[in-house]
Formats: structure tokens, C-alpha cells, sequence
DNA sequence: GCATTAACCACAG
DNA sequence: CTGTGGTTAATGC
């Protein structure tokens, strides 16, 4: 894999073109590039918090552990984002998991480093606070669909996401497993595959293995939107 | 009571 | 891993 330096990389975020010069060379002088693969976890859930990770290509699902080897999987990263987490600020272990859904290309920036340069750069400081409680708006948003929304309400709720916010398209090849696609919405296996059943069979969505195509966005909507 | 919701289990492909 | 069918428990008319 060639190396590119931070300066001309093109996938890196928004934020980190705040840096100056200098900032962004020391960003470079402590941080790894590394691709993970399919399943891979990137950073597992309760170790110490030694780096922050810089996402930049491929897909990768935010999840926390819940009892019984249960996960609750809480988003997705599609895109550019800087992640790490409230233990940067917080408890200096990882609060969430991330793992690969796709081969993804990742930097791994010291945490030291990222604070060093967080504290001295006000501009950069902000940009990646805002990402930060997209992020966390976001969590709260799956909450109230998981809390106060029926199985159709959640299966729709997340058809729509994965439409609108991962593949801006209504026709996408799923990155998740129906078990994942259970641990987003909030329920079973089983109940996945029967709702889709049914979502197919009323001819508002088709699906064929992992490939989802939605037909009636508007009535899906309109299921999103009665409790 | 009866219907609905949704999880758990077993099992086939 | 995916999908189906049966069972069960809780909750709501």
C-alpha cells in the first residue's frame, strides 16, 4: 500500500484541513495507516483508549456489547469521520466497538498526539466537536426509533437509514447480516426475515439475497412514521 | 376470551 | 447464515 502523506491525502476529513503545516506533519509523524478487512474489529469495546481513528474508505458498524453476547448496533460510518469515542475525554477506554463491514482504510492517530493538536488548534478543535455530537445526535435519534417504535416502524426506520444516510440510493447491496440487521433494528433474526417477507410480499420493498430494492419509499415512510 | 406482538427453539437448506 | 413454522408469554381490546 503506498503511504500517502496526510498533506495530499484526499480521503481524510474535513476537520483535519483546519491544521497548520506543522500540525498536520505531526499528526503524520504518529499515526499507521492500516486496511481491515470484512469482520475485523478495529477497536473492541472496553480496552484503553490509545488511539483515535481516522476513517476514511470502505463501511464499518459502531456497536456495543450487551448482555448474552447480545449487540446493539448503533450506527454506521460510510464516510470520512474522525472516531474514538467519550474516552478521549472521558474514562480512556473505548465505550463502542467498531468493526470493518467492508475492506475499510483507516489511520490510527496517536491519542496523545491528537489531543496535543486538539487543544492547541481552536478551529480543528470545533470542526471535530461538531462531528462528534452528529454522531452522538445521531444515537439519540436510534433510540427513540428503538424505544418508541413497533418492529414495522424499526425495520423501516432502518431500510430508510441505510437508503438515505449510507447509499443515497434505494438500491443497495446490505453490508449486514440479517442477524446485524436484527441487532440495528432491535429484534430478532427471526422477526427480520419475516417483516421483509412481508415488506416483499406487499410489494414495498424486493429483496433477493443481500440485495435490497425499494419500491414504495412512501409508504415505507409512511410506517416510519405511524408509531 | 381472543387477537396481537414478538421472542425463543428447532430444523431444513 | 437464511428462512420457516410452532410454541410461548405478555399485553390489549
Amino acid at each position: 500500500m503506498e503511504d500517502v502523506k496526510c498533506n495530499g491525502c484526499h480521503l481524510k476529513c474535513d476537520s483535519f484541513k483546519f491544521l497548520t503545516k506543522d500540525e498536520l506533519e505531526l499528526i503524520e509523524a504518529n499515526r499507521s495507516t492500516v486496511v481491515f478487512r470484512k469482520g475485523e474489529k478495529i477497536i473492541r469495546q472496553g480496552s484503553i483508549f490509545k488511539e483515535m481513528v481516522s476513517f476514511n474508505q470502505g463501511l464499518a458498524k459502531i456497536h456495543i456489547e450487551g448482555t448474552g453476547g447480545k449487540d446493539l448496533l448503533l450506527g454506521i460510518i460510510s464516510s470520512s469521520e474522525i472516531i474514538g469515542g467519550p474516552g478521549l475525554f472521558h474514562d480512556k477506554r473505548y465505550s463502542f466497538s467498531l468493526t470493518a463491514l467492508t475492506t475499510s482504510r483507516i489511520c490510527l492517530i496517536d491519542s496523545e498526539i491528537f489531543m496535543q493538536v486538539f487543544k492547541t488548534n481552536y478551529l480543528f478543535a470545533e470542526s471535530f466537536l461538531r462531528e462528534f455530537s452528529r454522531r452522538y445526535n445521531d444515537f439519540f435519534q436510534r433510540f427513540l426509533s428503538l424505544t418508541q417504535k413497533q418492529m414495522h416502524g424499526r425495520m423501516a426506520d432502518a431500510l430508510l437509514f441505510m437508503a438515505d444516510s449510507v447509499f443515497n440510493a434505494d438500491s443497495f447491496d446490505l453490508p449486514l447480516s440479517r442477524q446485524e440487521l436484527g441487532e440495528f433494528a432491535g429484534m430478532s433474526k427471526e422477526s427480520v426475515c419475516r417483516i421483509l417477507k412481508e415488506f416483499k410480499d406487499e410489494k414495498l420493498i424486493n429483496t433477493n439475497g443481500q440485495k435490497i430494492d425499494i419500491l414504495k419509499k412512501d409508504l415505507l415512510c409512511r410506517i416510519l412514521e405511524a408509531i
